[in-house]
DNA sequence: CGATTTGTTGACTAATATCAAACTGTGTGG
DNA sequence: CCACACAGTTTGATATTAGTCAACAAATCG
């Protein structure tokens, strides 16, 4: 039921009532499975389809010149991590799968006419893109202002809370099939400093990242060593 | 003419035809002018109206728990740095006047009755929150992947774009009254650090920041140094 | 004109990157 | 079942970048 993960997902953060879910349940979504490491949707590619994720996880990446990486945001499933080709016609980016998952593709026609005969749902996709950019600016404020143990612990308890939000249990641990130096690519680190970042995490026993599973030890430290307050994610 | 500098703007990134401007010229602004350094848009605050850059700079800023401030953008005139306010009820960040401003206020009620009656200016609005979102992944890879030199560089590129997108000459200089703390703060740097990369791309002849100027001494460097790419702005 | 902010400098320290090697776990084919 | 390959993690040594502190100079402002 790739739309009932769309309909919760929007339902974090809008209200839709019943006519705007069938709405929803009405377009025609095409579903592929992909393995890990995927890029499935390519920087400078023209965006013609919106995907949801539906299982597993995603993120988005930029290349630069000089040949590094720059990891800009991970998507769980019930994320439409593209959103913004509705309106702008190139990507600026791409898009990868983490894990093996499944994505759903929607056609923009058909969002579009979603878009111009239902209000709420205008506005709950537009929201959506603007809950996106106040993320994009808390990982600004990141890479800006914290430490290496800062940015990764407020990583985790972002990840953490927008997993909850969507119904993912994450109270003391959650799948996060990530390596260390994916995790340098997004904190803007080198991979040996991630290690030992976590390393010094784990004998803190604050955190504990391992074969495809993040441990929360101590959620309090986590939140404070990570400067983590929740209301960037307007989750009401 | 406060809706003028609006509808310049949004012809940046998308088409608006004769009724479409004239609608925008019927909305009423409430315009004020900031000295320097005012903070007129507070985090937390509930948003009830959009503002429009009519003169000056503007920029945004988060405080973080330790103290810190990370500054997120800077809005020359035309911008409308918190369009977000339209369907996010609280501000995630404050908005400051970096020079002696002139800010135009519209309420949201006449923005959204304008989003309700005329798609393309929905469009216009919507498509300004995603390029505004592309600017931050690519602010994300700034501080993310590249050298103090880097970062600064791709700034000053940047502004140099989005300027004479909107029509303000810049080809070898343009004014930006900004100091070399707040440039810190934007960067992730410290203020003699930005101090000591502004002398090496002074001594190298790539750019000369003094007394509210920036002065381009060799662009060609300067986006080589920046590793600057425009197609994030989608200036088409 | 003095007061305050901004820019500059030098010496020193801390954080993080780089490089290279070794170690671990896991899956694969013989 | 073992040997091997491979990807990911860990370690140590060293280099580089950027931060801190403290003083001073220059510009700006009332």
């Amino acid at each position: 039921m790739p739309s009932e993960m769309m309909i919760r997902r929007l339902r974090v953060h809008s209200k839709l009532n019943e006519d705007d879910a069938a709405a929803l349940r009405s377009v025609s979504t095409h579903v592929k499975e992909f393995q890990e490491d995927t890029v499935f949707v390519r920087e400078s590619e023209w965006a013609t389809h919106c995907c949801v994720i539906l299982s597993g996880f995603a993120y988005r990446a930029k290349v630069t010149e000089n040949g590094k990486r720059q990891i800009l945001s991970f998507h769980p499933a019930g994320d439409m991590p593209d959103l913004q080709g509705l309106y702008l016609d190139r990507m600026d980016h791409d898009l990868v799968t983490l894990s093996r998952a499944r994505v759903g593709f929607i056609e923009h026609r058909s969002i579009q006419h979603l878009i111009e005969t239902r209000p709420s749902i205008m506005q709950a996709l537009w929201r959506e893109t603007l809950v996106d950019a106040a993320v994009f600016r808390e990982w600004i404020v990141s890479l800006g202002t914290r430490t290496a143990a800062g940015r990764m612990a407020h990583l985790i308890a972002e990840l953490r809370q927008r997993l909850t939000a969507v119904g993912i249990e994450a109270d003391d641990e959650f799948e996060f099939p990530i390596t260390q130096s994916k995790l340098a690519e997004a904190l803007g680190l080198s991979p040996v400093h991630v290690n030992r970042v976590l390393q010094s995490l784990r004998a803190e026993g604050v955190l504990d990242i391992q074969k495809n599973m993040v441990k929360l030890r101590d959620i309090e430290k986590l939140v404070e060593i990570g400067g983590f307050n929740d209301t960037y994610l307007h989750q009401q």
